[in-house]
RNA sequence: GCCCAAGUGGCGGAAUGGUAGACGCAGGGGAUUCAAAAUCCCCCGGUAGCAAUACCGUGUGGGUUCGAAUCCCACCUUGGGCACCA
């Protein structure tokens, strides 16, 4: 027996482990492939504990998925373009790229410890050119089929930082950043045509059986699949090239209480109206200035601009309507232009109270009750809750009563039918916009020629480097704008189609392109061209990913759809277009949050290393405890994985994050649940070595240890195989605990242990290696198959059955548990608390569930 | 506003139709020790009772069932996503 000491057996295993290549991924069919993967980190500098819960899941997966015999590829990267290399060299000078590479290094030496069956021979940076040059390989690719391109749009532009900003960037109207005033403005941007796929998009998520619901419908709520009626109204009078206003609705039912048209400012016809009527210039002006933010949006009031044109509604030619310009009306939602139908939707309604337009209900509740009033007898806007019968007052079919669905779906069919318009389906989803007006991002790979116009560059070309300095000169990165732009020679090149001098495209791309291809890069990371379609074809699609909840959209939306564009362009065979096959969403880790008053009374947090029993360690101050929050530096509640590895070791910090929440649930780091982890390692370390050298005789009390470690095999097993991770440690737990205190023989009990270290290995690959070779087994245990539980063992030749009267526990009985049924029953009958319950009637039914209970109904 | 999820001891949680509270933390008691650390043992949902035991108990109210934390309906609370989307 020897005491645990966690930095000696986590350096010798983790340099018996690389000796031994045994997380080299190797190509090869004598055996099923498994890719873990989890998403790749930013390199900021610092492992946090997120991380280590993260990557000590997929090392969990990784591992076991290993010890049943399954070819694992389990690599690792680093997602490493971004602005905060540029915010780091804006604030302190230096180079984003120094300070990047620089970043992977710390951060590679601070996850290593962890002891991850990580291939590290795979990493690579996406600001590494040889990735991101077949990037913009990619790019040209998706280029030539039309999966890009260029138009303009409207962003927030920061006029002192000279640059896009993103619209969680724009506060209160102002830069984050700069707090200058931000402008919209209309620049010339690419594209991807993200919204092509949207109906694939959507309906795939249907076959992703192993994705969380919770994210797929995040999905599908993003992609925003509408039905509704396109249609349009005939201009009473028209105006050079428009004769008509197309409209979409989703309300087709509500169109006979139509009582004015919205166009957005941004609509054709507002645009052409506006170069006569200065009014309406002025007015459409003002809605464009308006921003974007959710804020100002709340706040900001309906307003119209009545236009003076009037249409005619569809069903009554002498029915005419007026056309205003509206500041709520999205110029890319839709036709840019809608009707108003103020009895059914508040915000027209508000708008019709406003500028005195009638308001006529097509519908009211089946059923109205005594508070109900129509809304134009001064009631709010009826809108039907969703299964919620109605009564048709105006509708299409007569006052029938339908339920609101049913009637949308009866005015398309009365339209079609009629010669007005059509159905439709409409998506919300938009193209996605990727370029950025950054330095340190993957430059787009296109050259602006005066003869040529925009000219995709040169496959030879390529990787279109990043600039290191500027004409000798380190790169100033204080000076706004992009580097780029200003830069003295980048910019200029021959143009590749007619040779004539020309510029390249300054900006780069948004870095989630950076994140939507990796996982297919890891299948061959050193390949000449995007991916090895060889290698893609075997390891291709990633088994298991593992992330955070906060890229249900985004990042994992823009994945499907690239796998779609690579297999488009002959990077991915169409076997990856849904390219991970499972995903789990993990929870974050927290920490309380200490704090004191200064003397200002403004809040000062405090390190949780700094604070003991509720008080500070330096002068005894009392903190104020805050309950737990996501550990960030501003509350200070963050505990470095470093220390604790140095404190503990490895294995503890890994059992800790697995054992104390469900892995998708957030986790409460603390320190006294750090300790108990420690302590538990100690004592199987205590508790295996001392087995390790007994020889008590076989006994009676074998079968029973080896019952319960059957069991523990196959709730662990379970419980690895279902993201289980916390109740499978607690069978960990209990199960020490029963071989502590049995009796059993030494072989038994060597047995026992072996098993309990096999159990362990995937949570604590350290330990579980050094109780191995102390109970003298050979070889490696990450090598080793894992354990199968015997079925025969799993069950008690006897088993314990609750006897309940009435649905409630009376009594128990102890039986075979292949005792006949009607045995059972009469036993159970017999029991004394049954006896004197029943009092010497019958019993109205008894039911027997075999092995499990007995109920008895008086 | 729309959509979704979750509510179980002091705390994290287990049990997915069959003995509610496994396992861990915190707490209490004890052993060992000159003492401490470390370790080991016992108790630990509530009420009543010396006790055996009884009753209550999984957010609230109802329902389905021999039996409900688990399934259904309504409500309350908390958390999350989306949002001038026509």
């Amino acid at each position: 027996m020897s005491r645990y000491s966690a930095a000696e057996i986590e350096a010798k295993w983790q340099k018996a482990w690389d000796e031994a290549g045994l997380f080299r991924a190797i190509r090869k069919n004598d055996k099923p492939k498994y890719y873990v993967l989890e998403m790749f980190p930013y390199p900021s500098g610092r492992i946090h504990m997120g991380h280590v819960r993260n990557y000590t899941m997929g090392d969990v997966i990784a591992r076991y998925k290993i010890s049943t015999g399954h070819n694992v590829l389990h690599p690792m990267g680093w997602d490493a373009f971004g602005m905060p290399a540029e915010n780091a060299a804006m604030a302190s000078g230096g180079h984003p790229k120094d300070w990047t590479y620089g970043n992977i290094d710390d951060m590679r030496a601070q996850m290593k410890p962890l002891g991850l069956s990580i291939d590290w021979s795979r990493e690579f940076a996406t600001c590494d050119p040889e990735y991101y040059g077949q990037q913009q390989a990619l790019f040209l690719d998706m280029l030539e089929q039309g999966l890009v391109y260029r138009k303009n749009a409207v962003v927030n532009w920061d006029p002192v930082e000279m640059t896009v900003l993103a619209n969680e960037q724009v506060e209160n109207g102002r830069g984050w950043r700069s707090g200058a005033l931000v402008e919209r403005r209309e620049l010339t941007q690419w594209f991807f045509r993200i919204s092509d796929f949207a109906e694939e998009l959507l309906d795939a998520l249907d076959e992703l059986d192993d994705w969380p619901a919770k994210v797929k419908l995040m999905q599908a709520n993003w992609i925003g699949r509408s039905r509704g009626l396109q249609f349009a109204f005939s201009l009473v009078e028209g105006l050079e090239g428009h004769d008509r206003i197309e409209v979409y609705t989703t309300r087709p039912d509500t169109l006979m209480g139509a009582s004015f048209i919205g166009i957005s400012p941004d609509h054709p016809l507002a645009r052409q109206m506006e170069k006569d009527n200065a009014e309406l210039a002025a007015f459409n002006a003002e809605c464009r200035r308006m921003g974007t933010s959710e804020e100002e949006l709340e706040k900001a009031e309906k307003k119209g601009f009545d236009t003076g044109l009037r249409v005619r509604h569809p069903f009554d030619t002498s029915w005419e309507l007026p056309v205003y310009v509206a500041n709520f009306i999205l110029m890319d939602y839709g036709t840019g232009a809608i009707f108003g139908c103020p009895a059914h939707d508040q915000r027209d309604l508000d708008f019709a109270r406003k500028y005195d337009l009638p308001v006529m209900s097509t519908y009211a509740p089946a059923n109205p009750g005594d508070d109900f009033t129509l809304p134009e007898d001064g009631g709010d806007a009826y809108v039907p809750p969703k299964p919620e019968k109605v009564r048709y007052i105006k509708g299409f079919a007569g006052d029938e009563l339908q339920t609101g669905e049913q009637g949308i779906d009866s005015a398309i069919a009365f339209c079609e039918e009629n010669g007005v318009g059509q159905g439709v389906t409409k998506f919300r989803l938009r193209d996605w916009g990727l370029s950025r007006q950054r330095y340190w991002g993957c430059p787009i790979p296109v050259v602006h020629c005066e003869s040529c116009g925009v000219v995709p560059e040169k496959k030879e070309n390529l990787p279109i480097q990043l600039p290191y300095d500027e004409g000798g000169q380190p790169i100033d990165f204080s000076i706004p704008g992009n580097p780029l732009d200003r830069h003295p020679t980048w910019r200029d090149c021959a143009c590749p189609a007619c040779g004539a001098p020309a510029r390249r495209e300054t900006d780069t791309m948004d870095t989630f392109v950076d994140s939507s291809w990796y996982f297919a890069r890891f299948t061959a990371p050193r390949a000449q061209t995007p991916t090895d379609l060889e290698e893609a074809g075997y390891w291709m699609n990633v088994d298991q990913y593992i992330g955070g909840i906060e890229h249900a959209i985004l990042h994992l939306l823009y994945s499907r759809f690239f796998a779609r564009a690579m297999h488009l362009t002959g990077h991915l065979p169409q076997k990856a277009i849904e390219p991970f096959n499972a995903l789990f969403t993990q929870g974050m880790v927290t920490h309380e949050i200490y704090q004191t008053r200064d003397p200002k009374d403004r809040p000062v947090y405090h390190l949780p290393e700094d604070v003991a029993d509720g008080k500070l360690k330096a002068t005894g101050e009392a903190v104020e405890i805050i309950p737990s929050a996501k550990m960030s530096k501003s509350k200070k509640n963050v505990v470095d994985p470093v220390s604790i590895i140095g404190a503990y070791g490895a294995d503890t910090a890994r059992w800790f994050v697995l054992s104390d929440s469900p892995p998708e649930r957030d986790v409460e780091w603390t320190a006294a649940g750090a300790e108990a982890a420690f302590k538990h390692l100690a004592r199987v370390h205590r508790l295996v070595t001392g087995i390790a050298v007994s020889d008590e005789p076989a006994n009676d009390h074998d079968t029973a240890l080896l019952r319960e470690m059957h069991k523990t095999i196959h709730d662990v097993t379970g419980g690895v195989e279902s993201f289980g991770f916390n109740a499978a440690i607690a069978k960990l737990y209990a199960f020490t605990n029963t071989l502590a205190k049995s009796q059993a023989g030494a072989q038994a009990r060597q047995q026992a242990a072996c098993a309990l270290a096999q159990l362990m290995s995937p949570m604590t690959p350290h330990l579980a290696e050094e109780l191995w070779a102390a109970l003298g087994q050979q070889g490696l245990v990450g090598q080793a198959p894992w354990p199968v539980a015997d079925d025969s063992m799993l069950v008690d030749d006897t088993v314990t059955l609750p006897i309940q009267i009435n649905g409630k526990r009376r009594a128990e009985i102890s039986v075979p548990r292949d005792m006949d049924k009607s045995e059972v029953e009469k036993q159970a009958l017999a029991a004394d608390a049954v006896i004197k319950a029943l009092d010497g009637a019958q019993p109205r039914k008894v039911i027997v569930v075999p092995g499990r209970i007995v109920n008895v109904v008086i």
